[in-house]
DNA sequence: GCGTTCGTGTCAAGGGTTTGTACAATGTGG
DNA sequence: CCACATTGTACAAACCCTTGACACGAACGC
């Protein structure tokens, strides 16, 4: 919870503008302390900041108020492109317009609750941007400029989810040679919004690694993402691995090529939303 | 058990400040001598760190305390050791203690400003992280877990860091297979902090997409990391296609091993050191 | 074309709260 | 003895509150 302050540093808002808001459109009614202290949560500055990427892209400021209010249907009076989920990412993007990209996150990131708008929006705009790099639309370098933007709001939100050494753990990782991390980071934060201590181990995690983090670690434990059908082998290596060396371990395997896994045995295979994954995680654990 | 002197070392709170946490928000409540002495335990550090690292990151000291005191006492580690420098976070990595490394690296990042630490304390901690993974002392996934917990934080303070689409626009980035970014995010981070419109492609930044960044963004500047020599090629691979595309585009490279690369014309090698390296850059441009 | 209204961002005044730090006077422990 | 503790009070800077007003541009009515 922050202070009004910063709430304004956080959103790029200025206090008294956020009053104001407040006040004229009633887009926040933020916690008070006992001496009547405003008080934001993470949810305040996303609607802040969506509110304020509206308006720099031409909505007049009640507008805006009402879109973001209206969490569902956006009106599109008399905007020049409607915001219609990850296309107005894609067009940023290819522009390497990084205001506009930030505003087309802070959009999809202001509709609501991470876990309102992770799987129905900002993942799929991530795919869409995959798609958009396969198709040539745009570039390698694009696509890693808003991946990085993706990558550093799901940070924050990790950052932000649960305070560390709190509840069960468990360890979240890529297997060997894998390397998109988007889907598993997205999926550590609905985890450590679940209370679960996310021991977050990112890409790339070599076989052996594995091991050792499962033993050394105490993880109760371990989600290995299959992104692509080529992680599908490297996965099921780690998973013997793991199997080998903790058999107590509670083995998940998600992502979108997961399916065909469940072969070895007492592995299980999570939904494709990340935050039924995480659910579903969460009650296999304690 | 530490008298309140040694926990204020420990936890890097000043001594009277813990008293009136005390006083204040019952955040503690210290055992005490048979003379009155207060006397803590490792969790009370662990709390009064957790307590600073909130504030720091923006959090009121009363929203603090309250996240803070709803914590349980969970079973916590071992004890936690005297704050200094990397080696305290190399013993959390190693541990695999999450909640440890978050407490290391508040520790770090809590000593002073963003440019204060970054260049005598985080980047030469997550060196020695290198060096203990080379060495053998931290396995490989240790070693991720300690990195992805600084990149978080400096994905963090890029956001932060200063409002997109103002000030002057450069590319920062990694060659084609180079993938070791912390250095590269942390210049990005400070080059922000200067005013300038960073777009941060990240790591393995294909040459034909630097190319194409270049023309399609319109940015003044591209700045190449050269972090290992076996960047060294491939980097001067980038410069080549940039000067191809973009004549006039202010070129440099930053990194340890970027100091041979001067040979091609008008490139400027930037000091090792990211706050000083950000500020040559500025002074290029405009 | 021109005055008026409206929407919107910004600011000031006057007053309370929070929070880090400092000081005095005094006791404890090696 | 001296460094370090104790309690209690005090204080200034920074922060936040509400109310009300003001400036400026855009839209509107005449």
């Amino acid at each position: 919870m922050y202070t009004i302050g910063q709430a304004s540093l956080r959103s790029g808002v200025a206090v008294s503008l956020i009053r104001a808001w407040e006040r004229r459109y009633g887009i926040l009614r933020p916690a008070r302390t006992p001496s009547g202290y405003r008080l934001y949560d993470d949810d305040a500055i996303a609607r802040l900041r969506a509110m304020r990427g509206l308006i720099e892209r031409g909505w007049s400021a009640r507008q805006a108020a009402a879109a973001v209010l209206a969490q569902e249907t956006t009106p599109r009076p008399r905007a020049i492109d409607a915001p219609e989920g990850g296309s107005t990412l894609i067009h940023a993007t290819a522009r390497y317009d990084p205001a506009a990209v930030e505003g087309a996150l802070d959009d999809l990131f202001g509709r609501g609750s991470f876990e309102a708008v992770i799987d129905d929006l900002v993942l799929p705009a991530a795919v869409m941007l995959g798609e958009a790099w396969a198709d040539g639309q745009i570039d390698v370098a694009a696509e890693h400029l808003a991946s990085n933007a993706i990558s550093r709001r799901l940070s924050a939100l990790f950052d932000q989810g649960g305070l560390p050494g709190s509840g069960p753990r468990v360890l979240v990782g890529l297997p060997p040679d894998s390397r998109h991390e988007l889907g598993a980071l997205a999926f550590a934060v609905a985890l450590r919004r679940l209370g679960v201590d996310v021991l977050y181990l990112g890409a790339d995690v070599p076989v052996e690694s594995w091991a050792d983090a499962a033993t050394e670690s105490a993880a109760q434990a371990a989600v290995v993402g299959v992104v692509t059908a080529r992680d599908v082998s490297p996965a099921m290596d780690v998973a013997t691995a793991l199997r080998a060396g903790r058999p107590d371990l509670v083995l998940a395997f998600g992502g979108g090529s997961a399916a065909g896994l469940s072969e070895i045995g007492e592995v299980t295979v999570l939904p494709i939303r990340v935050v039924e994954a995480a659910e579903v995680l969460r009650g296999r654990l304690r």
